[in-house]
DNA sequence: CTTTTGTCTCTTATCCATAAAAAACAAACA
DNA sequence: TGTTTGTTTTTTATGGATAAGAGACAAAAG
C-alpha cells in the first residue's frame, strides 16, 4: 500500500501556511494552494477537509477562512513525513558510511529488507537507482556486490569531475556577452561576498550556494551526461558532509574565496585565468575530502 | 512467479552440448557442466533429469550417457529463453527507434504494462535501470518523461565520449612496456588485420571487436565512470545499428581501418599521432551515425 | 581426502493487490 | 468565460506471495 506521507508533510506545510495568515482571513483557492505546496489538489482538499474538520478552518460561502493559529499539537511527526525510499537511501547512505560494509561485501535484497524493514521490492527500486553512482554492483540472478566508498572511488570521481568542469568553465566564457548567465554569475558572486561576511553564522548555507554556483558553470554549455554526474557528486558531498562535520566552517570559508576568485576569472574572460582558478578550486576540494576521509579512517582504527 | 527462461535456455544449450558428443560417451559432472554453460547446478540437475525422461540420456553408475542425438524437437522455442526484462528491453528499444515517442512524450508504467504485456513492477524497473542512459525521466509522483534519441542525445553523447576516449588513449601510451595491454593490443591488432582480409563475409564480427578494442583502451586507466559511460555507448550503438543496417559493411571496413591507424598510433607511443588518430575516428565514427540517423527521418517524412 | 551426487534452505524474478495521490472531467458560481 | 469546487478515473508507491534458481551442506563413492 502506498503510504500517506505526501498527506502528512502538506498537512504539515498548510499549519504553516495558516500561521501566516491573520485569523479571519480566508486561504486562497485549492489550485493556488496545490501549486504553492507542491501536491496535488487531492491532497490539498484531504489536508483542508481534515483541518475543517478540527475546527482550525470553515467552510463559508466557497471560502475557507482561519478560525484558530492553535495547532501546534495537530502537527504529524516528521519522521512520517518521508517516503519509504527516502528512508532508505537516508540508512543506506549510513550504514554505507559508518563503514559497516566493507568493499566487495555481497549485500543481499531479502537481508537489507530485514534490516531495514522496507520490502523487497522497494530495496530492489533502490539498489537499482542507485547502481548509477558506482557504488554497487549488480550480478543478475545473484544479488549485489557493494564496491566501498574508498579512496578510490573519490579518486575516480574527481577526475571525471575535474575534466567536466574545466570544459564547461571554458565554454561559460566563450558565451556571447548578452547570455543571461552572466547576469547570474554577478549574483551569485554576490551571494558569496553576502555568504562570506556573515560566514561565522551563516556557513550551513554554503553547501547550497556551491551546488548553484558549479551548476550554473556547468549548464553555460549543457549536456546532459555532465549534468547528470553532477547530481552523484552533490550526492556523494552532501552525504558524506553530513557524516563528517570537522571544520566545516573553515572548509567553507576556504571554498568561498576560491569561488570568488573563479567567479572573477570567468567574468574577466581570460580563460587562461579561468582554468588556472578553476583547477585550484578543484584540486583544494579534492585534497580536503581525502583529509577528511583519512581522518575518519584513523579514528576507527 | 519467476520465469524459467533460465532452465530453457540451459536446456537448449544442454541439447548442442550433447550433440557435440559421440554417442555412448559420458557426459562431464553437473559441477563441470554448470560452469561450462554458466548456471547453477540446481539448473544442470534439472535440464539433465528432464533429457533421461525423454531418453536422450541414461543415468548410470554416476555417470550420464549420452543415447542419442535425435533432438531436433526438443528445443524450446528461443522466445521462451529470454527473460521478461531482457524482453522488455527489446520491445522498448524497438518502439523508441520507430520512432513512436516523440520527445517530451510522457509515458507512464500502466500503460507501457499493458503495451508490452509485463507487470508494472518490471516496468519501472526498466525504466529505473534505464534512466542512466539519459533517455528517460522521472517525475517523482508522476510518470517518466521520455527524451527522444536525438541528434542532441547523439551529440552530447559524443561529446563525452570523446573527452574519456581521448584521455584514456594519452593514458594507454603512458603505461609502462610490461604492461600485459600492449600484448593484448597487439593481438586486437591481428584480428582487425584478419577480419580486414575476409570483410566481405564476416563484417558483422565487427562490433564486438569494436567493443573489446574501445574497453581494452579505456581500461588502460580504469575508472569506474567511463567504463560505465562505455556501457552506454555499447547500448546505443548496439541498438541503433540494429535497427538500420544501411552500408553496414562499408562502415566496419572504414572503422577497422581507422582502428589500425589508431593502434599503430599508441604502439608506437607517439602522443600526438595517438590523438590524432582518436580523433580522426571518433569524427568519423559521429560523422557516421549522424548520417544514419538522418537518413532515417527522412525516410520517414 | 577429494570429487560427485543428493537434499535442503535461502534468494531472486516476477506477478498481483490496494491505498494514496495525481489528473481529468463535470458542475456551479461569479 | 474563466475560476472554483465536486466527482470520477488513472496512475503511482509499496507491500506481499510464490515458483525458479542459486548456494550450502550432507552423504556416498572412488
Amino acid at each position: 500500500m502506498k503510504s500517506d506521507t505526501v498527506y502528512k508533510r502538506t498537512f504539515n506545510q498548510m499549519l504553516d501556511r495558516i500561521q501566516d495568515c491573520a485569523v479571519g482571513t480566508a486561504l486562497p483557492s485549492e489550485t493556488v494552494l496545490a501549486s504553492e505546496l507542491g501536491s496535488s489538489r487531492t491532497t490539498i482538499r484531504k489536508v483542508l477537509n481534515e483541518l475543517c474538520g478540527i475546527g482550525l478552518l470553515v467552510f463559508e460561502n466557497r471560502v475557507r477562512i482561519v478560525l484558530s493559529h492553535d495547532c501546534a499539537s495537530a502537527y504529524h511527526p516528521a519522521v512520517e513525513t518521508v517516503s519509504a525510499s527516502e528512508r532508505l537511501e537516508k540508512l543506506f547512505m549510513e550504514w554505507m558510511l559508518r563503514g559497516d560494509a566493507k568493499p566487495g561485501t555481497a549485500i543481499n535484497e531479502a537481508e537489507m529488507a530485514r534490516r531495514f524493514a522496507i520490502s523487497t521490492t522497494g530495496i530492489r527500486e533502490f539498489l537499482n537507482r542507485f547502481s548509477r553512482f558506482g557504488l554497487v554492483e549488480k550480478r543478475p540472478g545473484s544479488g549485489w556486490v557493494f564496491k566501498g566508498f574508498s579512496q578510490e572511488f573519490a579518486s575516480e570521481l574527481f577526475e571525471i569531475r575535474e575534466m567536466f568542469e574545466l570544459r564547461s568553465a571554458l565554454a561559460f566564457c566563450r558565451q556571447p556577452p548578452e547570455a543571461p548567465s552572466w547576469k547570474r554569475l554577478r549574483l551569485i558572486g554576490e551571494e558569496h561576498h553576502a555568504l562570506l561576511d556573515d560566514i561565522e553564522t551563516r556557513f550551513h548555507d554554503f553547501s547550497d550556494l556551491d551546488d548553484r554556483f558549479h551548476r550554473l558553470v556547468i549548464h553555460g554549455a549543457p549536456n546532459r551526461f555532465i549534468e547528470d554526474f553532477y547530481d552523484i557528486i552533490t550526492f556523494v558531498f552532501h552525504y558524506h558532509y553530513q557524516w563528517n562535520k570537522k571544520s566545516e566552517q573553515q572548509r567553507n570559508r576556504t571554498a568561498i574565496v576560491e569561488h570568488l576568485r573563479y567567479i572573477e576569472a570567468l567574468l574577466s574572460g581570460d580563460e587562461a585565468a579561468v582554468e588556472a582558478a578553476c583547477r585550484a578550486h578543484l584540486k583544494s576540494a579534492r585534497v580536503t575530502l581525502f583529509e577528511s576521509m583519512i581522518s575518519e579512517t584513523d579514528s576507527e582504527e
